[in-house]
DNA sequence: AGAATATATGTAGAGTAGTTCAGACGTTAA
DNA sequence: TTAACGTCTGAACTACTCTACATATATTCT
């Protein structure tokens, strides 16, 4: 998902006066340098959109839109195996994305983050969006 | 990035009928089901978030956000090699997120969709987003 | 108690992505 | 033309991710 990253970024960053890079606007670089976020941000920034970079995971948070649901029923709706949406939703869990709500040996995920609902939102606006949802009305008129 | 997505998530769905899953609620499920996304659209959004799953396209892009950029100055400005700048570009170019213009040996990139950067937006927020770009006021210290 | 259920976890294998190095291509200057 | 330059590409190596199977844990039922 990101994963060596850290390791690639830190023993890079050269200043103005090093011969080995040509800039051509430099100035421009160094307004871009001090907006950027720092490094951890980055990285954070990231990682979370590499959650939601598999299709099953996906699947799974948008289902959750809907409200709370069980593995089971996640499984069912998404055409995951109940072993791969458990595996999911710890991936999720840790990153604090979903939250669970136990009732015996059940267990309901939910969303945790209002952010990730608007990342689904301008994401299936994206790719196209026409899900079967929102087109109620047919589309002549 | 994405990948084997698509052979995963063909060969699974099963029918209500299937005695192998259990439905704790099978008209959520149902529910669900009728709003997901197609297939297609579901492993494209997960693509594009995949694209934006590396700390390197992820710097590349933000250096983006403030204009168009040549690969000498986004390697500067990332600390990415230019090798390593001219291939993430290529992947973003394959996706029509970023778009080139060349002149002479220059190739100058800029943004060419701006729901990459409502999600860059709504992403930094999620993650804390305090660059050093909108607190002009100085933290102590 | 033991069996069945719902979920969680460990692990191995296959596939894939990112970095680096080497060199290619097209452009400009001498 | 040759040389220098900016960018692009291919290939190899490494490290990661995803899936599947097996098993573990916790809860309920008999």
């Amino acid at each position: 998902m990101t994963g060596k990253s850290t390791k690639s970024t830190s023993s890079k960053v050269l200043s103005d006066s090093e011969c080995s890079v040509r800039l051509v606007d430099a100035g421009k670089v160094e307004m871009v340098k001090s907006k950027m976020p720092q490094d951890a941000n980055v990285v954070d920034l990231a990682a979370t959109f590499g959650l939601l970079s598999d299709p099953g995971r996906v699947r799974i948070l948008i289902a959750l839109l809907e409200g709370e649901m069980c593995v089971c029923d996640l499984a069912a709706t998404t055409g995951l195996s109940e072993s791969g949406v458990s595996h999911a939703l710890r991936l999720l869990r840790a990153s604090r994305v979903v939250e669970v709500r136990r009732s015996g040996r059940m267990a309901y995920y939910s969303l945790a983050d209002s952010h990730v609902r608007m990342l689904l939102d301008v994401g299936l606006t994206h790719v196209g969006h026409a899900g079967q949802q929102r087109l109620t009305m047919a589309s002549s008129g």
